[in-house]
RNA sequence: GCGCCCGUGGUGAAAUGGAUAUCAUAACUGACUUCGGAUCAGUUGGUGGGGGUUCGAUUCCCUCCGGGCGCACCA
């Protein structure tokens, strides 16, 4: 934590002064040629009734630098300070070694000066992402969802935190019984013959389990809608209730298609490669479900409408969020968002009128579950933005039956993935369905490797390929803050050029390719501390150099400016700065041709780069590849 | 109607209330006998309108205009 020494050391000669400051204070200079660092003298001047500028020019006169400092200069009304660039870069890079040559995939964490400590050790953390439903195909938002959720995940992890990951399946409820209905009423008869065992059923299929089903439920919606058949929706409901009732032929036809959709969706899972440590299934829940609300109703907290449904009111005021115990780095997440302010929520249905479960029956059940079985200290959803009020009101009715952890669930929400042409829509075949667009993604990569490389093997290229697909969407998803909407543009979303995954995938490449040179040269670093040419700066350091430097020194704020706020777009601007960074410094100085103790010196701080790329990017949830 | 989120170059995005609003993309112009051209350098172009708070506003407050979402016995 090189920075915080540099701001304890500027706090130290401000106080000699009679200066009172926090690090917060202390800014970073929009052109760092000015200056490394920054205190605005705005506030203290008025403070002392003097002009800004002059109060700027007697500091600079009066204090002295020490520690890291090496010189104040006043511009403005401006104290910018200059650090030690020798010192600085020693700290930053005394760990100098040869490339790391892990491959695609490894999971070695980079020794990166962003230390993990800081956070409370102890979090356990549950993680409820993806949640997929039964009827259908995982889409671009889920992508998004699968990725933040992850993202956020390993921040957390990064800051000692333990993670819970889990996914609960929508397996049952309406949605998947109008499939059913469509085909139980247009379906061919036999198909696929009732002696394959639903595990292996996919093969029996026309296509992917998830893109199959799907059909039919936008078979069912589209015929819906015609008037002659006004009665379908009344007949899904139905067989809802027959499903709760454990009708057999019901159950049947379910097992046989949720299992279709699941074992696609399982595929999809598996390529973007995101594991749980436990998983549930809604068609799992809804019976405790059911007896969390009896309960609430026999204590009078849920009432009976004149219908007969379940639900309940919150006639207080709608309880503000407040900040997690135990604040800190994994604490204090951003404030809810959504929902109704002042007044109390609207009232929340729990049970149909026909006593059949809702989706949120189940998370009444899974919730203490959760808590119990996990001995979690606090539990996030990352769920679309369009449910904030959905999960206030959960948030709430825990509050109402008096859990004592209620006050430690968080939503993780974020934008909608929409279209040029507007919202994505199952029911109307808008959708960009997550595998089309990886295969797409996929052929496009795959494209430009082999221009590249033309004698690499399939393997190999199919592997790099999808790496590089993997990336492009991931960084795409996880470059903006999260809660704000994504139009989804196919032209610039395919992109491998410019501000993407690619381009780092590229300078980690690039760095990579350097090193693999200078190791087969001979040229290693000089590792002995005493005798290593970097812990003796007597050559200058280029501006462009000191500025990755600097940005090296930011890493570790950066992870837990992410973390804090839950937002991995933060991180994924600082990789970007720091590979473009670098990129110009690549083409203005020469690494492997410099002379002595230059090139060690410049071929730790490529090294030390790399490190952070690959550390940022697992971040991300990206690999990286050596090369492409 | 009520509530939440959001309006920044043609397009997509940055900017804890701080210095000359930063990038990408598109368009145009350049750079490979050199450590990888999925790269780099340059040119053109911008804070929805109006008030207010402040030494200072893209940022905070009010208002108008425009967009997205929610207010389901869907998830």
């Amino acid at each position: 934590m090189v920075l915080n020494q540099a701001r304890k050391d500027i706090l130290a000669i401000l106080n000699k002064a009679g200066v009172a400051a926090t690090p917060a204070d202390l800014v970073f200079p929009p052109d760092p040629q000015m200056g490394d660092l920054s205190l605005p003298l705005f506030a203290l001047a008025k403070e002392r009734k003097i002009a800004p500028g002059a109060l700027a020019q007697e500091l600079a006169r009066t204090l002295k630098p020490a520690g890291l400092v090496e010189r104040l200069e006043a511009a403005g009304p401006y104290l910018n300070f200059r650090l030690k660039r020798g010192e600085v870069a020693k700290m930053m890079l005394t760990l100098p070694s040869i490339p790391s040559r892990q491959g695609r995939g490894s999971k070695t964490k980079s020794p990166s000066p962003s230390g993990r400590g800081q956070g409370r050790g102890n979090q356990r953390i549950m993680m409820e992402m993806v949640s997929p439903n039964n009827n259908k195909p995982l889409h671009l938002g889920h992508l998004r969802n699968a990725f933040l959720g992850e993202s956020v995940a390993r921040l957390l992890e990064s800051q000692g935190a333990k993670i819970i990951r889990t996914c609960l399946f929508n397996d049952r409820g309406l949605a998947i019984a109008k499939a059913m209905l469509a085909y139980k009423l247009w379906g061919p008869p036999n198909f696929p013959s009732t002696k394959d065992k639903v595990k292996r059923v996919n093969q029996s299929l026309p296509e992917k389990g998830d893109h199959y089903v799907v059909q039919w439920y936008v078979l069912f919606e589209q015929r819906a809608k015609s008037k002659e058949q006004s009665d379908l929706q009344k007949q899904a409901e139905e067989l809802v209730r027959l499903w709760e009732a454990g009708d057999k032929e019901t159950l049947a036809l379910w097992k046989k298609m949720a299992g279709w959709a699941l074992d696609g969706i399982n595929e999809t899972l598996k390529r973007i490669e995101i594991k749980f440590n436990t998983i549930y299934y809604e068609s799992e829940l809804w019976k405790q479900g059911k007896k969390v609300v009896e309960q609430g109703l026999k204590k009078g907290i849920f009432k009976k409408d004149e219908s007969g449904a379940v639900l309940v009111e919150f006639d207080s005021p709608s309880p503000q969020p407040s900040p997690i115990k135990g604040e800190g780095v994994i604490g204090n997440p951003p404030p809810l968002v959504g929902g109704v302010r002042g007044g109390g929520l609207p009232p929340k249905v729990l049970l149909r009128s026909d006593g059949t479960a809702i989706y949120a029956t189940s998370d009444l059940a899974l919730t203490p579950e959760k808590f119990r079985k996990y001995k979690l200290s606090h539990s996030i959803w990352c769920v679309g933005q369009e449910q904030d009020l959905y999960l206030k009101q959960l948030f709430a009715i825990f509050k109402l039956l008096n859990y004592k952890w209620s006050d430690s669930c968080e939503h993780l929400t974020y934008g909608h993935v929409a279209l040029p042409e507007g919202r994505m829509k199952t029911r109307e075949g808008t959708v960009v369905e997550a595998d089309n667009l990886l295969d797409e993604l996929h052929e496009l990569a795959r494209k430009e490797t082999q221009k590249r490389h033309k004698g690499l093997g399939r393997e190999n290229l199919h592997a790099r390929a999808e790496t590089i697909a993997q990336a492009a969407v991931r960084y795409h998803l996880l470059r903006v803050d999260p809660k704000s909407g994504i139009q989804f543009d196919p032209q610039q979303s395919l992109a491998f050029t410019g501000d993407t995954g690619p381009y780092l995938l590229y300078t980690y490449a690039r760095i990579a390719s350097i090193l693999r040179k200078a190791e087969t040269r001979n040229l290693k670093l000089e590792t002995r501390k005493s005798k290593s040419p970097i812990t003796n700066f007597q050559f200058p350091i280029s501006q462009n150099e000191w500025t990755l430097i600097l940005l090296l020194a930011r890493f570790p704020e950066i992870i837990t400016q992410a973390t804090k706020d839950r937002d991995p777009s933060h991180l994924a601007k600082y990789l970007y700065k720091l590979a473009q960074q670098f990129s110009d410094f690549y083409e203005n100085s020469p690494i492997l041709k410099s002379a002595e103790p230059i090139r060690s010196f410049r071929l730790a701080l490529i090294s030390a780069i790399q490190k952070t790329l690959k550390h940022g990017l697992h971040l991300l949830t990206i690999e990286t590849v050596e090369e492409m």
